[in-house]
Order: structure tokens, then sequence, then C-alpha cells
DNA sequence: GCCGTTTTCGGCCCGACTGTTTTCAGTCG
């Protein structure tokens, strides 16, 4: 009891923060060297915080922490007290021996916490700036253990490190890795080229693009890849292995395998890391052993032939496994008995909603924007500019709605075609109302609310606020639900399972913003909207006729949430979308 | 730190590459 009373004192405390802690808890343990193992159960600990979510909250309020395996009294412990007072004694006081600098260096490639640990306890260089001096003074290659490369390595990571913080939106490293993917894959020598790792994944943040080639010659591809015209620096440059940094600043990995290594290759570099572990637990279960190169029975040295992934899944007993899937969150044990969704295609999509025309800050006009749908073969395309009140982004007054409508209804007039739907992206203003009065909204086909206005309420405040808009019988979905936009913009505070569960009783849809910058709700909600029966509305948030392609990052973030193709409203012919919301 | 059908001690995924060595430690994924 009292630990829900403390809960609701700390309540700006999510899981997120709680596994950034043992992160942390990972790295200055390692600094502090004390057991290595140690270090590693804490850094274990952080991912399966991170993946179970806010769920970590109910699992402790349940006192069910070491039931959650990786977690033993101790780091249970140091939950409930993150949970109840918002902060860590015994991370605190590491952090205090451990000055800012000598973290900083961690974050330079080829450091890691050992020789950060050498170069600070032994030698007293215990920053980045000083690091630095100490390089251009040649003075790092007189240390045992260093070199005059490791030296120019050190100051090339400084300066990178200066250039950006080194994560990139999905959509920008997948159009880095469509183009090198491509250029590979037109080389002799490859027989298959495909990128893996977290970009194969759909993480909707990624460090790096890896990709995996099937060759007979390994070398030959690497002494190419290196030499690409993009590649800005070479890092490492082995037969089977090689890693570059592109001229558009992100890291590029490379490994070369044989062809019939290579479905085992790019299974093991797809990951995750937590995934594979599993799986090759699952292997060692069952008398086999699972790496990189094959499946091996026994002490054999013989690989069992694969010809792809879905073999290598099939010798496990397991249905394939689509790489969104990979997360080690539940996907292996539906995989053994039959259980895993049939994920939505992007070819499942016969409407494109949340789209803004000229009306407010859009830039094409409602004409422009239902040619391109038709051309991208969509049945309907939902126009939703902005409301009134949001006068940043010209939103429509009362007069401007009507005229809106009258110019649909005239372009609805041709036979066949892209059907127009009436819609409105109206604000949901400070005390929860929404913008235009009940009869204003009711002329709209579809009413998607959003929160564009008073960011920084408190999470209380914030998810009343949505939840009376959710409640509103005009309101037919919420848009982007969290605000946040990767890499600029931190969500606003809200409780999401108050959130969906409102969702859920009052019928209401959800969006899955498009937006490579929002991708919002984010995935790790959407499993627990599926649950809750909350239907998803994938909206593109266009604002000129490109973002109408946008949806397909909808799609991937969609198929990351576990989503069939009946979860998602869009999905629904036009015939059916009209129907489920009674639109003439 | 965690964990246990090798269970309360003694393991803990593992292989490629680099830079430094002269057989290996550290980093990375």
């Amino acid at each position: 009891m009292n630990l829900i009373i403390e809960l609701e004192a700390s309540e700006n405390m999510d899981s997120l923060r709680i596994s950034e802690i043992f992160h942390e808890m990972a790295v200055f343990s390692e600094l502090l060297e004390e057991s290595p193992f140690k270090s590693r159960a804490y850094e274990k600990a952080a991912r399966i915080i991170e993946n179970l979510g806010d769920e970590i909250l109910e699992i402790a309020q349940r006192g069910e922490l070491t039931k959650v395996d990786g977690i033993g009294e101790k780091i249970a412990s140091k939950i409930k007290e993150i949970i109840e007072t918002g902060e860590l004694e015994s991370r605190n006081k590491m952090l205090l021996s451990i000055p800012d600098g000598v973290l900083e260096m961690l974050k330079i490639p080829s450091l890691g916490p050992k020789r950060v640990r050498g170069l600070w306890k032994d030698y007293g260089i215990s920053s980045v700036a000083s690091l630095k001096l100490v390089c251009d003074r040649h003075g790092l290659a007189k240390i045992p253990g260093y070199g005059a490369k490791m030296e120019r390595n050190i100051l090339a990571g400084i300066a990178m490190l200066r250039k950006n913080a080194g994560k990139w939106l999905l959509s920008e490293a997948w159009e880095f890795a469509s183009d090198i993917a491509k250029s590979i894959g037109s080389w002799d020598e490859v027989e298959s080229v495909k990128v893996a790792g977290s970009l194969r994944r759909r993480k909707e943040l990624v460090k790096d693009v890896d990709l995996v080639v099937a060759t007979q010659n390994p070398k030959a591809v690497m002494k190419k890849f290196v030499s690409l015209p993009f590649v800005e620096r070479v890092i490492q440059h082995g037969d089977t292995k090689s890693e570059v940094i592109l001229d558009s600043g992100i890291q590029c990995d490379l490994r070369a395998v044989s062809p019939s290594e290579y479905p085992f290759a790019l299974h093991h570099f797809t990951g995750s890391k937590e995934h594979n572990l599993k799986m090759r637990s699952i292997a060692k279960d069952s008398g086999m052993k699972l790496n990189e190169y094959g499946i091996f029975k026994g002490s054999s040295k013989k690989a069992l032939p694969c010809k792809d992934e879905a073999e290598i899944f099939k010798t496990l007993s397991l249905d394939y496994i689509p790489p969104e899937l990979r997360e080690d969150m539940g996907e292996i044990e539906a995989a053994s008995h039959g259980a895993l969704p049939k994920l939505i295609e992007e070819d499942d999509l016969k409407g494109v909603l949340h789209v803004h025309s000229n009306y407010s800050d859009g830039v094409n006009s409602i004409s422009e924007l239902k040619y391109e749908s038709e051309r991208l073969g969509y049945e309907y395309l939902l126009i939703c500019d902005h409301s009134k009140s949001l006068a940043i982004a010209n939103g429509m007054d009362e007069k401007d709605v009507v005229r809106q409508h009258q110019e649909i209804d005239r372009l609805n007039m041709g036979k066949g075609g892209c059907r127009v739907l009436k819609g409105i992206e109206a604000d949901i203003l400070g005390d929860g109302s929404v913008d235009f009065d009940g009869d204003m909204l009711s002329a709209f086909d579809i009413v998607i609310a959003s929160v564009h206005s008073k960011f920084k309420m408190d999470k209380t405040e914030m998810t009343d606020r949505i939840i009376r808009a959710i409640e509103n019988h005009d309101v037919d979905i919420i848009g982007h639900p969290s605000g946040r936009l990767l890499l600029s913009r931190e969500p606003y505070q809200i409780d999401t399972r108050k959130i969906i569960d409102a969702a859920s009783a009052n019928g209401k849809a959800i969006e899955i913003n498009s937006h490579p910058q929002r991708l919002d709700l984010d995935w790790r909600w959407i499993m627990y909207a599926r649950k809750k029966k909350v239907k998803l509305a994938i909206g593109v948030d266009a604002h000129d006729t490109f973002g109408l392609s946008l949806a397909k990052y909808g799609i991937w973030i969609a198929r990351k949430g576990w989503l069939e193709k009946d979860d998602v409203i869009n999905s629904m012919a036009i015939k059916d979308f009209l129907k489920r919301y009674s639109i003439k």
C-alpha cells in the first residue's frame, strides 16, 4: 500500500529512467573495477527494464520483481528505491567518485572502460580535453599499450564525437543503407546482401548501418567496400569484417560470409542480442549449438544445412519470426506454439489519413493531394487541417471549414478515383475541450484530436486533458499521443497506460503517426494497445504530396508492435470504413 | 550482480579485428 502512495509521489519516474540508471551502474561499476560480471548483471537488468517498459512499475507494485529472470534481491531493492525516492543512493555515491570528463572519454570509439580507467587512475587523464592535449603532444603513444595509430584514432574519434551525437532516425539510416546495399548488390562477387541490425528490426533510432553479404570472395568484397566513393573514413578493414564512416557521418559495418553461412550470419547480426541469447539457449536445450556460422548438432563440426532464416527457426521447431519482432518480448514463445501474429503489410493500407492541405499549413491543394493519393493506390484520403486555435499553423476557422467542405464535395463528384474525406486535426485545448463546438465538429467525417500547446503540463493534468478529449463523443482518433520529436523534443508527460485504457473503454482509435521524427504511438505501447483491443490509425501527418508516401514508416512501427491488418482502421476498404464511421 | 535437471559455489556468449605485442588485451557487436 505504501508503495502506491510513494509511486504517486514520484510520478515522473518512468521505466526509461530506471533502465538508464542501471546502464550507468554498469559503466560505473566497470570504471571502479568491480567484478565484470556484476557490471554485466546491471547491463542485463537495464535491458530487461527497457523492454518491459512501464510494466516494471506494476511488477514492482505487486512485489514480484525478483520473479523476473535477471532481477535478484539486490537489483529489486534498488528498483524499489528508485521508484520510491527517484534516486539511487549507491549510484550517486559511485558517481561522486568519477569525474564527468572520465565518463565523456568513454564515448570515444576504441576507448572502453579498461583503457579509460587506466588513463584516469594511472596517468591522471580525466577529461576529453586533457586527453586531446596529450594526443596533440604525442604523449599517448608513449604510454604502454598505446601507439601512434591509437593516438590518431582517438583524435579522429574526438572530432566525430563533437560532430554528432551518434544516433540517427530510422528513415535517414534507411536511405543511406539502401544506397550502399544497392551498390554492393551490383558487384559480381556478391550473391546476396541485406541490411541487418536494429535497422532491419525497425528500431525508431539506430546507431549504425549493419550489412551482411554472401560471397565466395570476402577479401575482394571488403576491398571494394572500403574504397566506395561515399566512404569517408575506414575504422576497420579485415578479411571478413570492416567498419567505415560514410560521408553522411553514419557508421556502416559490413560482414562477409559464405553463401551457406549467410542465413545464420543474417540472423545473428539482425539480433537483438537478447533474442539471440534465447535462441542459443533453445538450441542448447535441444542438444544443438547456434552461432553466426551455423547450427551444429552435438559436438559435430558440420553445420546442419539451412537455406534461409526460416529453416533455422524450423530446425528449432519455431515458426519464422519476422525481424521486427526479434526483441525477446515473447516472440520466441509465440513462435513455439504457432501464436505469432500475421503482421500487417504495406499493401494492406487502403486509406491515407492525417493529411494537411493549403487550407492550413500544408503546401499542396486538396486536388493535388487527391491526385497523388490515387497514384499511390489509396481508396480514400482523409484531409485533416489544423483548427482555428493553432494560429501558428494557419488553423481553419468556421468559414474556412465551410469553404473546404464545398471544395471536397466538388472533388468527389466525379465517379471512381480516390474518395476525399472531411477530417480535422482539432486542437485539444488546455482544459481538454476540443477546438470547435459540437455542431461544427459533427460536420466532419472524422475528427483527430491532438495536443499542440502547453507541453509542460504535469503528468496528471496532461493525462486528464487527453482523456477528456477521448471521452468527447465527436472525437474518433487521438493524434501523435506523446508529442515526441525524436532527437529533438522529449514527449510530454502522460500516463500512456491510462490513455490507452480510456481509448479502449470509449472505442476510440489511437494514431501511429508515421512521420519519421514522431513514430508515435511508440511501438512498445502498441503491443499494450493491441492487448486492450484498441484500434490504431496509421496517419502520415503529411504537409505535402511527398508526405503521402511516409505511411511505410508507420507500417514498420505497427509491425514492430505486433499489429495485424485488422488492428488498423485504415486497412479497411472504403466501403467498410464509411460504414464503420457512418459516413454518407 | 544473477542463477541453478552439473543448485548455494562457481560459472556467466563468443568471435573478429586492431594495435600493440611476439602471444595477447581490449573493444565491439
